[in-house]
DNA sequence: TTGACATGAAACCTCTAGGTTTCGTATAAA
DNA sequence: TTTATACGAAACCTAGAGGTTTCATGTCAA
């Protein structure tokens, strides 16, 4: 029984990275930290544009935010991207049974 | 350098699997083949609105489609996931050392 | 051959995603 | 204390996503 928020939030997690646009920010971020002007620079549209895309980044737990001064300091929160692994970890047998048996095995000691 | 139809396809996966109905209609064909009718029966809205659904899954090579009689056999096609599983593991080194070179020493061995 | 069934296709509707421009405000720097 | 900087917020626009209803067509079954 998946309570609510779960779903809500794993569907979150599933629309941040559905685009392209979000996918390299992502990119970007797991390089370094960055403040929306640094992030906005790399992109081919206006700054409020990114900063939105930005938005839906942080309610899929994606990235998190912290204040320094007047600028914002984005930084990716990778770990969230185990809710899509989990997911997909469920169709690994379809394509890869040696692999996903193994990984199986690691994340039960893991626990 | 990515050509431009690796691209596209990516897009056309993340696309598929970002929204939910989407995402349930894949676990229904994980346990079996099913014709429109069959998928259809599992959801609350019209035949012609799964029948879309199916066609964005079908854009994204997720499920593959046979005709047979009057029916269209539906079955899914998850080594397509692998797109997805190859974005995500760059990011498993921020969150799972020990697994993601584990995985990346046995996708190494499997080439 | 007639009727029921499985589906595709088209026209339409509504809402939202993704973009823009404009303006306001807090902070840093001169 | 001005002035420049980094950003949020709001109003707006457009295309497309996701849904509906209606109708046409090929196939199976009686």
């Amino acid at each position: 029984m998946k309570p609510k928020g779960v779903i809500m939030v794993e569907q979150a997690v599933f629309r941040a990275i559905a685009d392209p646009t979000r996918r390299e920010i992502m990119g970007l971020l797991s390089t370094r930290d960055m403040n929306l002007n640094e992030i906005a620079n790399n992109f081919d549209m206006t700054r409020p544009a990114v900063a939105k895309h930005l938005r839906v980044l942080r309610d899929g737990r994606l990235i998190s935010v912290r204040q320094h001064g007047r600028e914002r300091i984005h930084s990716l929160t990778p770990e969230t991207l185990k809710t899509v692994a989990d997911w997909l970890s469920y169709y690994d047998q379809f394509w890869d049974d040696k692999l996903s048996n193994l990984k199986r095995a690691v994340e039960a000691d893991n626990d």
